[in-house]
DNA sequence: AATTCGCCCTGTCGGC
DNA sequence: TGCCGACAGGGCGAAT
């Protein structure tokens, strides 16, 4: 699923040869795919005008135009593909061990693909989405702060601080901590991939309440985010099933997982099983030795823990 | 008010 | 071999 380091890849990807392109044609074919739009007014507004940046919010990818900003969210299978003007419109498809199909390097259109804008030098840039979970809608004007789905949205985890990290931190909150990683009001970007991975980076058990954790634990969690971030865009992101970068090639972090989609197998670090529970309605992944195996609930048992990482950061 | 739950959707996988 | 249910999950809105 598109997080912060695959959008940001993405984004990367895209910027080269779309910025300062007029677009030509825009096509949508899936309505209920389009936020507070149609396809054709979508398409009435955006013909014609320029691309002036290529950026990202969170886990949304944008191309703001002269005037209006077009936003993608992913979703789970979505993909953004970039085909060049001299690209040959062959739809290359392999069939994988089980028989599904899947697009080799920049796919075609096929029923699964949702939007295609056609820019002035012929170049193309195609959404394709299986699950249809991804969301295209346009910010007029450019506003984004005034929209709906970013004017609640917390501060960038690349971008912000430990004091930022800190004013956004819901100190009595009883949530898992998992569930306040991923919820985008607290800080945008992070899903159930680099979630996993942060705690498990940062020692911190998934389910532990957000207000038992120990304080001296907050900048071990706000450096374990930006790291396994900053690790995913160094890596041009994880792909698990559907994610590929714009020209089709596979991102390179799964096999630097620590722990997400590895339940069962033996933790890297200290070799125990890694347990896979439910936990905010997503499959998570943790190692049971490396982060406390049950939360702590008593002040001893809380002290025990903070001594034990305390006593780690010195060996 | 804060938190949890149900739902959307389609391809994949495991069990029988 | 084939059918069928379970599963994957981001974010919104309803329920608690």
């Amino acid at each position: 699923m598109p997080e912060l380091p695959e959008v940001e890849t993405v984004v990367r990807a895209l910027r080269p040869p779309v910025t300062g392109k007029s677009l030509l044609t825009a096509k949508f074919t899936l309505p209920r795919m389009l936020l507070g739009t149609t396809a054709k007014g979508l398409t009435r507004s955006l013909q014609g005008q320029t691309v002036r940046e290529v950026g990202r919010r969170g886990k949304y990818a944008f191309l703001r135009f002269d005037r209006d900003a077009l936003v993608f969210h992913l979703g789970m299978t979505g993909r953004l593909t970039w085909l060049p003007p001299d690209a040959v419109p062959t739809d290359r498809f392999a069939r994988t061990l089980t028989g599904y199909e899947i697009p080799i390097g920049p796919h075609g259109v096929d029923r699964h693909t949702h939007a295609i804008l056609e820019f002035e030098d012929g170049g193309r840039l195609l959404f394709r989405d299986p699950r249809t979970f991804g969301k295209i809608f346009a910010v007029v004007g450019g506003e984004f702060s005034a929209h709906p789905r970013f004017a609640r949205m917390g501060p960038e985890p690349l971008e912000c601080g430990f004091q930022t990290f800190l004013a956004a931190w819901p100190a009595g909150s009883s949530r898992p901590l998992k569930a306040l990683l991923l919820d985008q009001t607290f800080l945008a970007g992070i899903g159930n991939i680099y979630a996993d991975e942060a705690l498990f980076l940062a020692g911190l058990h998934p389910s532990l309440p957000v207000r038992e954790v120990p304080s001296e634990k907050l900048p071990v969690l706000h450096r374990a985010i930006r790291t396994v971030l900053k690790r995913g865009i160094e890596n041009q992101g994880t792909t698990f099933s559907d994610y590929r970068k714009p020209d089709g090639t596979p991102g390179k972090n799964y096999e630097r997982l620590r722990v997400y989609g590895r339940g069962g197998q033996p933790c890297r670090t200290c070799r125990s099983t890694l347990v896979k529970v439910v936990l905010a309605q997503r499959g998570t992944v943790f190692c049971p030795r490396c982060q406390g195996d049950s939360p702590p609930k008593t002040a001893r048992s809380l002290k025990r823990t903070v001594d034990k990482f305390r006593g780690r950061r010195h060996t």
